[in-house]
DNA sequence: TTGTACGCGTTATCAT
DNA sequence: ATGATAACGCGTACAA
């Protein structure tokens, strides 16, 4: 028997006695048939099984696959931030029916350029990778539209960003405006060697993401020089590490400018570590205010930045690139100083 | 001019002069043709933009869609412990060139049964899923295979699971072993109502999720009866709250079994908002062993699971599927207590 | 290497 | 109003 292979339309059609295109209709536009008629054919399609047209040939049809693809430079597990900007995204997207296919990075700053070739997508959005991204590349040579969040101005491409030079500065204004002269910075890496430590001033200007570059020329235009740790990823363990390495050099910084959130926290665990305790001894401050940040010990001082909403844009522009929008000005979110117990007065 | 028309293997076979076939086999079946041809194919076909086989179009002919559907039960942000099982299992089909899409779950417990019905994957695979959710009923109608993590047994389904009832017994059995005879137990939501507060005993039996019902039981178990507190999700804030409940009441629980590093990390600050020392005052268990427990204050003491592995695993099963292979036995991963500082001796 | 028969729908256009 | 016919959409795979 055929009974392994699945019904199609025309399964349906013959046994109810109708052509394939009133079967189809049946489904998508039913008010081109009678009430009646279309009770039969649902009934009918029930009984064999036929769960609905399939997706795929659907796609071919009307040459849309109704998904957007995410790439992600790195892997899923670390930085809560990420997941919330994703489920701003996942949820916009599913809201207009539309799927979301997700290929997260590997280990050289995106998603592998095979993985891209093949996914089946509409249009993508693309979550801070780094400037050159081969996955980049092969976006472009698709045709596909394409959305960047996190990333610098590329022609062609609707963005979603937020002032992170702005944003820094903030944090670092509000430190010096404590009273604090002596800082430590832990950032995000420069490049996609997943290098850790210390870094030599010079190699600052040619970071590969923009996130670390801008966050970092925030810091330093405020602060001037200062000891800058690069943390391969934005997790609290690497945080920890830098800090703890940079709170043990000599004059000891009064203050750490950190990021992430997830970095700070990291770094609230070195000044326990070392005995210092924050903000008396150490001020650290952080960036996104995810929602653990309030919860912290001490509540953690941050800059805030819309990260759910960072994903719903990035989902609207999506979709509406979808309706052949040109790209249009890029959505630009506000950022703020959350001024909580981390930070203090140097005593 | 139809320059806005994206080329296709036709275009390119007339421009070079061969049939569709053969461009097709340049790009699958290198074996099939000179390799002067082949390039000279693949060079016309970068001039005149062709980026390869389309996606949908191979997917109708092979009838497959290369991607696997993961269902979650809820929204993306919360609990790091479900992003280390999405890594593991997005990096496990990637790297058997399958996409993957992704179908968070709204508020219900799952994700829309529409988003289910239209999504392009070959097999689905669902991630802690309330035991009737809608969507699970759209994969069978689909006849799609199917592979749940923590999930109870479904027939012609791939399963991976981890021994809830024992790790929550070894939790209990812990603290037991320790002298507490007072208890309170932080759980995940029982039903899909997002109730969150105390917990009436009889309504335990039929909780509608699997993982809930299994280390409810682990810790009653062992402990008998005990107060119990719902929480709606696997956040921080909630185990606070449910936490500083238990600990308000009189007389005071000793010790704190929770069903999630998350909830259990809540119940840490629950405990230090109320002056109680950790784990003098009051002991502290959680469930998962996310990176994060071995930095808390204090290190917790929780159960481990193998995350990362739980993920791949199912990632391998669905491949598996895939290939035509039976369901075949459950993939069992084991549990164990990872002893740390935040359970201790009833002085 | 090439013809060519699928794969499974969608959407005009046409007929009743 | 309702329903049917047929021309796509873009590849894959097998026989010739």
């Amino acid at each position: 028997m055929d009974r392994h292979r699945k019904p199609t339309l025309d399964t349906v059609a013959s046994a109810v006695g109708v052509s394939r295109a009133t079967v189809s209709n049946a489904y998508n536009r039913p008010d081109q048939l009678s009430a009646a008629l279309r009770e039969r054919i649902l009934e009918t399609a029930a009984s064999l099984g036929y769960a609905g047209p399939d997706p795929v040939a659907r796609s071919l049809a009307t040459r849309h696959s109704a998904t957007v693809g995410v790439m992600l430079d790195r892997p899923l597990s670390s930085d809560p931030a990420v997941s919330i900007v994703l489920d701003g995204l996942a949820s916009t997207v599913d809201g207009h029916d539309h799927g979301l296919v997700l290929m997260p990075g590997g280990v050289d700053g995106g998603p592998r350029p095979e993985t891209v070739a093949r996914a089946q997508a509409d249009v993508v959005v693309a979550y801070s990778l780094p400037d050159h991204a081969p996955a980049l590349d092969v976006v472009r040579a698709r045709g596909l539209p394409l959305v960047v969040i996190d990333q610098p101005v590329l022609p062609d491409t609707a963005r979603v960003e937020v002032d992170d030079v702005g944003g820094a500065r903030l944090a670092a204004t509000h430190l010096r405006d404590l009273g604090h002269t002596r800082f430590g910075v832990l950032a995000f890496g420069l490049h996609r060697d997943g290098a850790t430590g210390p870094v030599p001033t010079d190699r600052l200007p040619d970071a590969a993401f923009r996130v670390t570059r801008d966050r970092l020329t925030g810091y330093l235009d405020v602060i001037g020089e200062a000891p800058v740790w690069e943390c391969a990823g934005s997790r609290r363990d690497l945080g920890r590490a830098g800090a703890r390495e940079l709170l043990s050099r000599t004059p000891r910084p009064t203050a750490l400018l950190c990021a992430s959130d997830e970095l700070a926290f990291g770094a609230l665990q070195a000044a326990r570590d070392l005995g210092l305790r924050v903000p008396t001894d150490v001020s650290v401050v952080g960036f996104d205010d995810v929602p653990e940040a309030g919860h912290a010990e001490p509540p953690l001082t941050t800059v805030r930045q819309p990260l759910a909403e960072k994903g719903r844009r990035a989902g609207e522009l999506a979709l509406r690139l979808l309706t052949g929008a040109r790209p249009g000005e890029p959505a630009r979110l506000p950022v703020s100083l959350v001024d909580r117990h981390s930070a203090g007065v140097l005593t």
